[in-house]
RNA sequence: GGGCUGGUGGUCUAGUGGUUAUGACGUCGCCCUUACAAGGCGAAGAUCGGCGGUUCAAUUCCGCCUCAGCCCA
């Protein structure tokens, strides 16, 4: 085979790995284990880049651990919970969850998901994902929410979560509460009214800024900016509020913008957003001033009753007739809409379910600092963020598809009736209560109609991976896990909720180690995004370049920084590919068998073979910290710029020639153990490789299920001579190049001079026969002269030295005649004096000189490297 | 506004307190050398984002600014 065929060749080895099995993970064997808390794969269908690259670099992981031995546990798994299928499902039947039946509405969203899951797992079959579906599981199923459910019974018991009051994103015309994500955010145009308050005690007015005077009832409180000079006299102060007559307190905050309106603002608790974080830090009551159907309240006195916009109006007149409006401005405002229906979001203070976290703070970065993250700084992330939290993890929602809350509730006072563990997985919607009435009272019992945030289901992975309560042996024996990999986005989320539950439940932490890798952007670096129209499918890549060129541009992804994608990468690989296909064939012309090391090897191949060692120890340590750009990196240095263009250009004759036992073990131990390195990166290209070449001679029927390869003794000496050898033979054919011979054309007489000559005994045949020269000489010192053209001073030695003198030694140095610098420095040092009047001694390690060839043959043209000189004559 | 990260030839990227700053893509020139022209050899191309500071020496360490990404507000 001349060319490597990508399609046929990873369709090929993609069908025999299912057959083989290879990714078993074995619950009965002893050997360490390596689990991966794989992120279950969302199942709304499309792949993307960011999916590609990050299941790409766990699989880098999987399949270098599995070399190395260990039992690895890497589950195939799917996310099937929250919003994101609910929304796709209502957009592709053009219905909204309100207007089917609840439990019609979950099976839609259950069949929209399984319909995507058997193209996901496809997916990762083209990618040469090493996942094993015999660890299969799906957020979805009852047999992993029922471990949401009875982790949850657990904390209730242990009264780690409570019921309480928390503001939401509200739509008062659809009466649902909205997740963070389905407000879209529209700029507006509002009225900016100037409100005048009276000043307590004093008969002046404070003219204060609001686009929502009919918050007016709820205000709180007064702000304005502690450096704004107009207004800095009320700070203190108390303010009566218009038509209300509420006093309200002024204070002094940096948050307020001295420019917006007259600088004055209100705080109405629960007008916007921002409102939330003067609650919290000013401890605020909560008062409502709105209704789920948008009404106003009681508060509001004789407005009460009117929607938002009639009270707004009512007001506004109310105001002016009291004088009390200055003026109305256009303000430009972001305003949050519903997704659906496009009305104005309120915020709503509803009864939720907390799950203490505030008080867990210490814990959460104590167990932060137990796990090696990858790269280090991010854990700075978990941490500033832990130290940030204001309120408990609200862990209910008001939605359909998600895990339902196992509860339920007294219609007469309220009191919970937990499920009972055992019951589990119950849908209280669905299912009887354990007990007919109300312990307490006797009233009837309602199930809960809440469900559970998405993060309630994904932070218990490790746990559900472990066999937590199902199998105590198998939990002991797999938990903490080895890896978490996920994205930078979701510290703060899964990662963050993760440590705390496991921390909650088991008192441990979740992983060993947490590897975070960046996004994929757009090639001009910015994000994907429908709507700027940049974004790439990777499913036609993945056609025409195909699996191992897509997972060779993920290797070029390092952890921790956003990437900007490159087709030419993928391009590229596709090249890497075909050189190293190519040279593996001719590789494979020079091994008739394994061998085991000879007694004697050449400088050639001791050079490549302790170059290849040093290659093992630099890639096992990249892989262990999950550097895989680097790892690849220096594979395909080493195979392209080592071995294809020297080494193999070097013993080309040796391959021809045959019968060269010192040959045939080098290039089996290199041959296949780039094979192997190769293995995690582009698992078909190595598998292709191995099967044509090394299968019959090694005896394992995969290399993804062989060793990786052991670094063995590095050889200097062996390191520098061959270097030598190396840069006469690249120095003569880029030598030819330049006069442009063919590379094939012959030279009479190639001689190398100088101490370093005799490095070369042993390999003079291979230079012959690799620049293909009739004779070569050695020799230490030759008959032409050696000048010395120049002096550079040596920095590293000198700097550290002489210190502030460093200058002055530098100047003398390139001032002073090379020769004669020479020819002081040869025998001994030259003491000089500085400017200063203190002296400092050069000596030989401070210079380094250049030295060129004084030639007196006609016909010889000459060469300097690395010591020696050679001349080569035509 | 806050936290973290990044800004290196035209483009993308590696790396470092001290030679001539890595590599890829692209551009240009030469070479069909019997594994590979999807190859080989060579050339041009960078004040290492800006301004200060520490140091004998800063692209590297520190501070400020600026641009970009993510998360939070």
């Amino acid at each position: 085979m001349s060319e490597y065929d990508i399609r046929e060749q990873e369709a090929r080895w993609q069908k025999k790995w299912k057959e083989w099995e290879l990714y078993k993970f074995d619950f009965d064997s002893d050997r360490p284990v390596y689990s991966i808390d794989n992120p279950p794969r969302y199942a709304s269908g499309a792949l993307h880049l960011g999916h590609a690259t990050g299941y790409t670099l766990i699989d880098f992981a999987a399949r270098y651990h599995r070399m190395k031995g260990d039992n690895v546990f890497f589950p195939l798994c799917f996310d099937v919970n929250g919003t994101p299928i609910e929304v796709k499902v209502e957009k592709e039947r053009g219905i909204t969850k309100l207007d089917v039946e609840r439990h019609e509405f979950i099976e839609m969203c259950r069949e929209f998901a399984s319909r995507h899951i058997g193209d996901m797992t496809h997916q990762f079959e083209i990618l040469g994902e090493s996942m094993d579906p015999s660890l299969y599981y799906q957020t979805d199923a009852e047999y992993y929410r029922r471990i949401t459910q009875i982790t949850f019974l657990k904390m209730l018991e242990k009264e780690l979560v409570y019921k309480g009051e928390f503001p939401i994103n509200w739509c008062p015309r659809c009466m649902t509460a909205l997740a963070d994500a389905e407000v879209e955010y529209k700029h507006n145009m509002t009225k900016l009214n100037y409100v005048r308050f009276l000043i307590e005690g004093e008969e002046e007015f404070a003219t204060i800024a609001t686009t929502r005077p009919e918050l007016l009832p709820a205000c709180q409180l007064i702000a304005v900016h502690p450096d704004d000079e107009k207004n800095r006299h009320l700070v203190g102060k108390m303010l009566i509020t218009p038509i209300f007559e509420k006093k309200v307190r002024v204070i002094a905050d940096e948050a307020v913008d001295p420019e917006y309106g007259t600088g004055i603002v209100m705080i109405c608790t629960i007008g916007d957003k921002e409102d939330l974080n003067w609650v919290h830090k000013y401890n605020l009551p909560i008062e409502m001033a709105i209704d789920q159907e948008g009404k106003m309240l009681e508060n509001a006195g004789k407005y009460a009753g009117m929607s938002i916009g009639e009270a707004r109006a009512a007001i506004i007149e109310d105001l002016k007739k009291e004088g009390l409006l200055i003026k109305q401005e256009d303000n430009e405002q972001n305003v949050g809409l519903c997704w659906r229906c496009k009305t104005p979001i309120e915020f709503l203070q509803v009864p939720q379910w907390f799950l203490k976290t505030t008080k867990f703070k210490e814990d959460i970065k104590r167990i932060g600092d137990e796990i090696n993250w990858f790269p280090e700084f991010m854990k700075v992330r978990l941490n500033e963020w832990t130290d940030s939290l204001g309120w408990d993890w609200v862990i209910s929602r008001q939605r359909y598809f998600a895990t339902p809350i196992p509860v339920w509730h007294c219609k007469e006072c309220g009191h919970i009736v937990p499920a009972k563990e055992e019951d589990c997985y119950v849908d209280p919607t669905l299912d009887k209560p354990p007990v007919e009435k109300c312990p307490k009272c006797g009233g009837e019992l309602e199930g809960c109609t809440d469900v559970f945030d998405t993060w309630m289901d994904s932070s218990i992975s490790p746990l559900y991976n472990t066999f937590y309560l199902r199998d105590e042996e198998r939990f002991e024996k797999l938990y903490p896990m080895s890896l978490r990999p996920q994205g930078h986005d979701i510290i703060r989320t899964w990662a963050f909720y993760t440590i705390l539950r496991e921390y909650l439940l088991t008192g441990k932490k979740p992983w060993e180690n947490i590897m975070i890798h960046g996004f994929i952007m757009a090639p001009d670096g910015t994000p994907m995004h429908a709507s700027a129209g940049n974004v790439i499918d990777p499913l036609p890549i993945l056609d025409e370049y195909g699996g191992d060129a897509m997972r060779y541009y993920a290797s070029t992804c390092s952890l921790g920084t956003d990437h900007a994608f490159r087709l030419e990468e993928v391009k590229h690989a596709t090249r890497f590919m075909q050189k190293f296909w190519n040279m593996q064939n001719l590789m494979s012309k020079g091994i008739k068998k394994r061998r085991e090391e000879p007694e004697t090897l050449r400088i050639t191949d001791r050079w490549i073979l302790s170059s290849f060692n040093r290659l093992v120890g630099k890639m096992t340590e990249s892989m262990d910290n999950y550097q895989f750009d680097r790892a690849m990196k220096d594979l395909e240095f080493f195979a392209w710029h080592r071995v294809a263009d020297h080494y193999l250009e070097m013993v080309k004759h040796r391959i021809y020639a045959g019968n060269d036992e010192a040959l045939e073990y080098t290039l089996y131990t290199i041959g296949l153990g780039m094979t192997k390195l190769l293995a995690p990166f582009m698992p078909h290209l190595a598998e292709s490789v191995y099967q044509e070449h090394y299968v019959e001679l090694e005896g394992i029927k995969s290399v993804h299920i062989s060793p990786w390869p052991e670094a063995r003794e590095i050889d200097p000496d062996a390191e520098e001579q061959g270097e030598l050898v190396k840069d006469i033979i690249s120095e003569i054919r880029s030598w030819k190049a330049s006069r442009k011979m063919a590379l094939g054309a012959e030279v009479k007489t190639v001689e190398i001079i100088g101490e370093k000559a005799e490095y070369l005994l042993g390999s003079e045949r291979d230079i012959a026969a690799t620049v293909k020269a009739a004779r070569i000489i050695l020799e230490k010192r030759g008959h032409t002269e050696e000048r010395i053209s120049g002096a550079k001073p040596v920095y590293a030695a000198i700097g550290p030295e002489f210190r502030q003198h460093a200058q002055d030694v530098v100047k003398f140095i390139t001032e002073s005649d090379p020769e004669e610098l020479r020819e002081a420095l040869k025998t001994g040092k030259i003491t000089i004096r500085f400017p200063d009047g203190e002296t400092g001694e050069i000596t030989k390690k401070h210079v380094e000189f250049e030295r060129t060839l004084v030639s007196h043959g006609v016909d010889v043209d000459s060469i300097s490297i690395n010591g020696v000189v050679i001349l080569i004559e035509k």
